[in-house]
DNA sequence: CGACTTTGACCAGCGC
DNA sequence: GCGCTGGTCAAAGTCG
């Protein structure tokens, strides 16, 4: 539950290496309870072939796009700013006006991101608030999914997060949208951006106390590593933290 | 008291 | 068409 990000001296960094699963960052964080994390650099893009060529989404029309929002992401907006679509006299189950109308709008898919880190924390800190709307259990999984939005009501950002049934320790995070606003918890991040990080990794090594825990950041093998150990493509802007993972091309429309 | 989590139910998509 | 599964909703509970 606690969404606190690492202090400034509990900077994370990374030490790029390489194994088996094609590379490994470790990412040393600061120590209370699980070297909390916050959002690694982009690994993996889930079905590249099709979360990159969908538009970008309209950030400026973010808060009140449909399809920005589609499904059940108009909800927590909806509630704040939208008309009374009060929860307490919903319709009945076949209505047109409840839910379910919602669902028939298409569900409009963001580009999706996803990196496995080794965690004993599910919930890894990327430097924004989450809010939990859901979990559930996964096929030929003994661990559950959780789903998370982002507290921001204009943001449509939501990531899910679940352990690697292969490796308990892996916790697997798929963020899916782009947030529209800084990071809230972890200004530096969004400030800096992640390269720095790494570039700076000695320095603050320097600075930090040995971290008595490490995370492992994993990338997997099947995905298209060549751009993985440069990380070319990842510079700081003001995007905040996701944005530093979602490439500059689905950015560009703004 | 507000923010957040938990959890059962509901719904849509997909494969057979 | 049916059943399974993933994703979401929303009320209730918990916490600070």
């Amino acid at each position: 539950m606690e969404n606190k990000i690492g202090s400034t001296t509990g900077d994370p960094t990374w030490d790029f290496s390489s194994d088996g699963c094609g590379g490994i960052a470790y990412l040393y964080g600061e120590g209370d309870g699980g070297g909390h994390g916050w959002a690694p650099p982009r690994i993996h893009e889930e079905d590249p072939d099709t979360w990159c060529s969908l538009p970008p989404p309209d950030l400026s029309e973010a808060s009140g796009s449909a399809a920005a929002r589609s499904g059940g992401d108009a909800v927590s907006s909806s509630s704040s700013e939208g008309p009374p679509a009060d929860p307490g006299d919903k319709p009945p189950a076949d209505s047109p006006n409840n839910k379910t109308s919602k669902k028939v709008q298409k569900r409009v898919r963001q580009p999706r991101f996803a990196f496995m880190t080794k965690s004993e924390i599910d919930h890894l800190e990327d430097g924004y608030r989450w809010r939990k709307y859901g979990q559930k259990a996964v096929k030929n999984s003994p661990f559950p999914r959780s789903y998370y939005r982002c507290t921001n009501s204009k943001c449509t950002v939501k990531k899910r997060v679940e352990r690697s049934s292969d490796d308990p320790s892996i916790v697997i995070t798929t963020y899916e949208g782009q947030h529209c606003h800084h990071t809230v918890t972890f200004p530096r991040a969004a400030a800096v951006g992640f390269h720095d990080h790494i570039r700076t990794t000695s320095s603050l090594l320097e600075n930090i106390s040995p971290p008595p825990q490490q995370q492992q950041l994993y990338f997997p093998a099947t995905t298209s590593l060549q751009s993985v150990p440069e990380l070319p493509t990842v510079l700081p802007n003001d995007d905040g933290l996701l944005g530093d993972i979602v490439s500059p091309g689905m950015r560009g429309r703004r």
